[in-house]
DNA sequence: TTGACATATTCCGTCCAACGGTATACCGTT
DNA sequence: AACGGTATACCGTTGGACGGAATATGTCAA
């Protein structure tokens, strides 16, 4: 890995990347159900191409942030063309490190008056 | 402006978009000024490059979410090489929008145990 | 008043992630 | 076997970020 494995090192991580590894992050899944994943999840706002995807899931794996899996017992008997993905250790400190980062800006944009204070200070 | 005046049509935001977008919504900042809190506010994590920065600041102003701004009373009498840049009402809304995009994906990672739980749900 | 250093902006070449689309192929249904 | 939906791979282009050099002004001390 030519990045080193500290978690900090990959951060910020692209608007992309970040919705990619939530993803993944409950549960392995396939390059197309990823892309069914982010669109349904950003309400369709976010569309999410082919080439951007498979690009980007290249990339991940290429970072050790992800790595293919062999279809889970739950998915035998589904679509053989399915590759399926998930986190790995690094991929998923890496994400965890990025949760925090922006729970930490958006604690900014709060004292800031960008967002409505839940707190009541 | 090519892109129109909805404030969804600029999301996602970059992750440096948003980081200065941010540093501006208190108060008028010129560009080293921005380079210097961005730094601070990151922990010195990360490292705003001139070249990244003023470029960045010039296609804020040419989508019209920035605008350059005199210097304000406050700010008279100091060096005047310094260019103070604001956000524009469009600029504005399009950080409230990124916030609660970021914000709502926060939850999403909550309630996928990537962040701890605040709520104790 | 000149020298040194910090501040501040501009400019340039390079790199790479994202974009948009096409190609390919397999799936289930009719 | 033909069709629409599912699924992945590939490719050319664009544009944001990177890294640093160049330029210039401000400040302060000797």
């Amino acid at each position: 890995m030519t990045e080193g494995t500290n978690p900090l090192s990959f951060l910020p991580l692209t608007p992309l990347a970040f919705l990619v590894l939530l993803a993944l992050a409950d549960e392995d899944k396939h390059g197309y159900g990823i892309i069914k994943e982010v669109e349904e999840r950003s309400g369709g706002q976010v569309t999410l191409r082919t080439g951007t995807l498979y690009t980007l899931l290249q990339r991940l794996v290429d970072e050790s942030l992800v790595e293919e899996s062999l279809p889970s017992a739950a998915s035998r008997g589904e679509d053989s063309r399915r590759r399926y993905y998930r986190l790995t250790a690094l991929g998923d400190e890496v994400l965890r490190a990025e949760a925090r980062r922006l729970e930490a800006l958006i604690g900014d944009a709060r004292r800031k008056h960008v967002l409505s204070d839940t707190t009541g200070a």
